[in-house]
DNA sequence: GGTTGACCTTCCAGCGACTGGAAGCATTAG
DNA sequence: CTAATGCTTCCAGTCGCTGGAAGGTCAACC
């Protein structure tokens, strides 16, 4: 049978924090484990694999809402790979939409640093652009 | 002398939602405006310039404290150049944090979706990686 | 037996940067 | 007179945790 665990060994073993571990629990996320007689948390190896899941789909960006629905999926042993695939793609477009406005305000900084001497003069390209009377729907963002 | 605007018109006139505008003056961002005396909200140039310049530094992906700093040196005439350059750099620097922490999420993925044949059967490469006994220590996270 | 100290429990509050909604005046048009 | 805007305030929610307070429990040490 597998080790009975206390919250504080899972968090080590997972590397997940012990409060992250309650709040998934408070949040639906994770089940609720047994408890002691002295009302402790009493976890098994399944807890364990599922906090290992549900760190790498939140290490790849996935938010609580997707890793959720992974889980359940992965619970799910007649499920269609084509689900997850497509989770996994929505995803990716989220990703390239991020990097794309990251990419453009990374450039215009840039140049903008580039452009500033950057010494005691009070003469800086980097303000007058911020302040510059030229319209400034460059920068598109989400709704 | 400069027109005398309600908070609609200045929103209308900066892109800024009014709500936006309330909430920059609550977090001391922007200074209390006059107010009318049916205790309306009344704007002069000066704040559709400031709203700009935050509109702007927001939208290069400045924190409200950066903006509030770069707000500073922007009144002060006698600021040093170099003062902004360094808030801008740094934040290139975060800005390039996140992008290699995105596009590291976004090569694995890609690699996980090119590997999942994504129809019906059940088997998927995607949930493997997640639940694998592999260690997980692939993606680092800001502390 | 007493007392640390490390662990566990609960609940409440805060981060950033807004956004939504309720309840209530002000102003204007019809 | 009423309806429609627009303005005011304040409170609550978003997301994903994280910190802290106040207290119970357990093993070890003197």
């Amino acid at each position: 049978m597998s080790a009975a665990l206390s919250i504080g060994e899972v968090a080590e073993e997972t590397g997940v924090p012990a409060k992250t571990i309650r709040y998934y629990e408070q949040i639906g996320l994770l089940p609720e484990p047994a408890r002691a007689d002295n009302g402790y948390r009493v976890y098994g190896a399944r807890a364990v694999d599922e906090l290992r899941f549900i760190k790498r789909g939140r290490g790849l960006g996935f938010s609580i809402a997707d890793v959720e629905a992974l889980l359940g999926l992965w619970r799910d042993k007649h499920r269609a790979s084509g689900d997850v695939r497509a989770l996994a793609e929505r995803h990716i477009r989220e990703i390239d939409e991020k990097l794309a406005e990251l990419e453009t305000m990374r450039a215009v900084l840039a140049d903008l640093v580039a452009r500033c001497h950057g010494d005691e003069r009070p003469d800086c390209p980097i303000l007058e652009s911020l302040s510059s009377e030229a319209p400034d729907d460059c920068c598109h963002h989400d709704p």
